[in-house]
RNA sequence: GGCGACGUGGCCAAGCGGUCUAAGGCAGGGGUCUGCAAAACCCUUAUUCGGCGGUUCGAAUCCGCCCGUCGCCUCCA
């Protein structure tokens, strides 16, 4: 399996002989997850199902990080705790992926119950000089780090030319970063060696990837908007502290969804959440939608889109669910498999592997028009969209208080005209139906519904 | 201003030096099935890859310029 690494601008190889450290930036928990963090959360799961596939081993960490100014923010406006807060989002986060058929992370460390390993880092920083303290904060001594700048590829001459950097008092050089924030007020607060105080954005994740995952890591995985400052301060605070490079062998980043050309993002407030593309489209339909492309590119939001993934999906459906021949001549899956995995391998081409899939399907259902044996191929196609995490069987959550029964009297109404050849009756009852949402059709086994 | 990504049929999208007269999905057209439909199935739909030059025996794929869209440089998946 190769991944593109965006410190080193190429494919890379992945170890297959030992168990993979995989650690993926998780949430912030302040407000409701949206399809932004579902997108990223779906292509490290189809990564992480992929890499199962294929007999790898792996420990996958993703964590929260439950203490930020937000965070802090919001607990004051709402009048409440931001324990309370982060609680309610990290649980309404797991339930929406959970959803989504995202496998839950081997460990999900919270920031707050890590703090002494924070705590333990800044110290060795702040002795080795790569880092200093004043007044009760704590930075990291950007100067000190050789390489900083190079995964955003940038220097800090050129940032500080941008002139946007906030200059802080405190700090020797504007680009240096908070690995600890004193303690103002009634904030939360932390006991550390420098007063009170709690940790800054970035220490959490070197702190926690290092204590489940050791090191060096195989993946570091997130958001492309992560690169910067985020990705780029963990290498500098790790590397820095652990004189042990590379802190990460590969680092991949996802694209970012847009929302009428313009990113999605909570500060812009142009946000759909989780459970409200759940309420309009099956799962599967979504998690299709998010590998539709390449992974690294921005994809944007479409409802029409969204809508055709729901059809191709029943297409699949319908494939999986023929009844084979028991015929000896029988369809050989082995090609289409190849095809997918060769895609799969090479930086998780989706829309290859998707490809095939559909190939695949149109294969199978040309075989059973020709009497021949498809049930391996079933198998085969069934386990492929399970790496795929593409549950045919999902339904989306819509909730249309539609009276089963009504509709069931409609049909059998209808079934009746149809018997004394009343067809226009029939049919009556049949744009009746249409018109409260209902689509059915006749088959062998009696006349079906389902929602439109 | 600096750094980076992208521009492929009506829409989404793969391909990144020859097997490309360009995968796959949706939509469209034709057919099978049906009382008629719907769904499903089968067949079909780009000599062409933003524009102009260049490199090469050969380019959607490499290089240059131009046009356009977007991201990062401040919190963000």
């Amino acid at each position: 399996m190769q991944i593109y690494d965006t410190l080193d601008k190429k494919l890379k190889d992945l170890n297959s002989n030992r168990t993979l450290n995989i650690y993926i930036c998780g949430i912030t928990p302040y407000s409701e997850s949206h399809i932004g963090h579902a997108m990223s959360a779906v292509i490290f799961d189809t990564l992480r199902r992929y890499l199962l596939s294929q007999d790898y081993k792996l420990k996958f960490v993703q964590n929260f990080t439950d203490i930020d100014d937000k965070l802090i923010n919001v607990a004051k406006e709402k009048n409440t705790t931001i324990d309370k807060i982060s609680n309610k989002y990290i649980s309404q986060h797991l339930n929406s992926l959970s959803k989504l058929n995202v496998m839950p992370a081997d460990h999900a460390p919270k920031a707050t119950e890590e703090i002494k390993e924070m705590i333990n880092m800044i110290e060795a920083l702040i002795s080795k000089e790569m880092a200093y303290e004043i007044n009760g904060d704590c930075y990291f001594r950007v100067n000190k780090f050789d390489t900083y700048g190079k995964l955003s590829k940038r220097n800090t001459d050129e940032m500080l030319a941008g002139a946007r950097i906030d200059i802080n008092e405190n700090k020797e050089h504007p680009m240096d970063f908070a690995l600890w924030k004193k303690q103002i007020n009634d904030e939360p607060g932390w006991e550390s060696p420098w007063g009170n105080g709690r940790p800054g954005w970035h220490i959490e994740c070197s702190a926690m990837s290092m204590k489940y995952l050791g090191q060096n890591l195989d993946i570091h995985g997130g958001g492309r908007d992560l690169i910067f400052p985020h990705h780029e301060n963990e290498i500098a605070q790790s590397e820095g502290f652990s004189d042990n490079p590379p802190f990460s062998n590969i680092w991949m980043h996802n694209g970012l969804i847009n929302l009428k050309s313009e990113k999605m993002s909570k500060s812009i407030g142009n946000i759909i959440s989780i459970d409200d593309l759940l309420q309009k489209y099956s799962a599967a339909a979504i998690r299709m939608f998010f590998i539709s492309g390449n992974y690294k590119n921005p994809l944007e939001y479409d409802d029409a889109i969204l809508i055709s993934n729901e059809k191709a999906i029943n297409r699949l459906k319908q494939t999986l669910n023929l009844n084979s021949s028991d015929s000896l001549d029988e369809l050989d899956p082995d090609k289409f498999i190849n095809k997918f995995n060769q895609s799969m391998s090479k930086d998780l081409n989706t829309s290859l592997a998707l490809g095939s899939i559909f190939e695949m399907s149109r294969s199978i259902n040309q075989s059973f028009n020709k009497n021949i044996n498809i049930s391996k191929s079933q198998l085969a196609l069934a386990k492929l969209l399970n790496i795929l995490g593409i549950d045919t069987d999902s339904e989306n959550e819509t909730n249309n208080n539609l009276d089963t029964k009504e509709i069931e009297d409609l049909i059998n109404l209808r079934n009746k005209h149809r018997l004394d050849k009343d067809y226009k009756k029939a049919d009556e009852i049949r744009d009746k139906l249409e018109a409260m949402g209902i689509a059915i059709y006749d088959s062998d086994d009696g006349t079906k519904w389902r929602n439109i």
